[in-house]
DNA sequence: GCCGATTTGTCCGTATGTATC
DNA sequence: CGATACATACGGACAAATCGG
């Protein structure tokens, strides 16, 4: 439910782009046309446009037009550019998701955990290890780390479903950003086993790193996800900027 | 050069944020005294801000104020949220990155080609095949497609140099965005022989595809960078955005 | 080549809503 | 409750790029 008239905009565009309304190539509404169409100020369309070219879905060209350079992406991209659990993702993507609680304990951060995580020593931690499937295949190992004192009342079953439902919806948490980090690494005796994987095809995975920030500037969660290689992809669109 | 006076905002506050001026997780200076320091509206001091959101410099958090969370990333990044030439980035990183060129080629898109690219079947096209050292040490090869007609005067002397520089200060070419994605396959003979790998150490490696489009709407690039997995790194900041 | 119409880019000032303290 | 801070929205002004006559 889009809360601002922005917000509103934007989404209707987007699935009037997605339906294909717009031919490729060609030009929207100009925004005039716009401001006509959604009965509101020219900043209020030009914030939903802007919106649609971080997204990769249009350019704005100065003196012409704003132009639809959409296209369908074939394959079920497991992320895109912005925060979504898995089972957003797997919803996105029309497929049935479902996920193995692995390990669920409590620990605190030695030295160790500590410099691999930004945590600080000594903080109290919930640790969950997790295999997520998507259509009955074991895809993603995740590892993740929460603060204690930022994520109370963690249970072993909660962790079955969605952590981030809980956190949003119980905890009334604001999630705000997330650092990601793509890297590549060789499999371990535990991807190998969960993810079922054979060393002699494939010897290294996809990892996302990623330290989540809620609104109160903590971060409160470190996780490491762990792909399945033949089935990873992570898709982005970058924009130039005039001066860097 | 900033032209515009949003952009030398983001870039004086960046660079503050950068060299410590502001403790990290303390509040900057309020909307309302930016806009008495940098003499201008709360619109303009707004867009700098959300400039330093998306680059994961800073929070901005409704009655409270804006708070800073940057880190400095210890290890040379290989790609961050923007576009960026091998160059530039080796730059960034203050390497010294040099440039070898394997192939340079014309041809014309078959089939195959054309659907691997996106480029229509028929299209005439410049194929470079280059690998790119930092320190010495073999790191990425580089496939690059570019289309004939908006490339015209592509040379393999160009190429040992960067493209990139030729296409925005000779062709005066207006590069805006590029989509991007990083998956993970196996290594060929070809990257085995080049980049110096040794298939029982990894036998995979990342790959990240890019499609890259000009101010004329037109896709005028595919490339397949290949890099070696231990030295490679990808890096993002996602914001949580209200409706999905 | 010039001129005017159209379109996007930048910037300003103001008003109102909402969250925090 | 009031003061402060960010979020949304409106309307207006001028600049710069594009295009057709």
């Amino acid at each position: 439910m889009p809360r601002s008239k922005y917000e509103s905009i934007y989404k209707d565009l987007k699935e009037k782009i997605e339906e294909g309304e717009y031919p490729y190539q060609e030009l929207l509404p100009s925004e005039h046309q716009l401001i006509q169409t959604y009965d509101c100020s020219r900043n209020t369309v030009r914030r939903a446009l802007s919106n649609l070219v971080a997204d990769g879905y249009i350019q704005t060209l100065p003196g012409k037009g704003v132009r639809n350079i959409y296209q369908a992406v074939e394959q079920a991209s497991y992320t895109l550019g912005s925060i979504e659990s898995f089972r957003e993702s797997s919803l996105r993507n029309r497929r049935s998701g479902s996920t193995r609680v692995l390990q669920f304990m409590e620990l605190t951060a030695d030295r160790k955990i500590a410099s691999r995580t930004g945590f600080p020593e000594g903080a109290e931690l919930y640790y969950v290890q997790r295999l997520h499937y998507l259509d009955l295949k074991p895809l993603i190992i995740n590892h993740n780390y929460f603060l204690k004192s930022a994520v109370p009342g963690l249970t072993r079953e909660i962790a079955e479903g969605s952590i981030y439902n809980y956190l949003e919806n119980t905890l009334h948490m604001t999630i705000v950003n997330s650092k990601r980090t793509v890297t590549v690494e060789k499999i371990t005796q535990i991807d190998e086993k969960y993810l079922e994987l054979n060393v002699d095809d494939y010897n290294c995975l996809a990892v996302i790193t990623s330290q989540t920030y809620n609104s109160d500037g903590v971060m409160f969660e470190y996780t490491q996800s762990r792909h399945r290689p033949d089935y990873f992809r992570f898709q982005d669109n970058a924009v130039r900027r005039k001066s860097s």
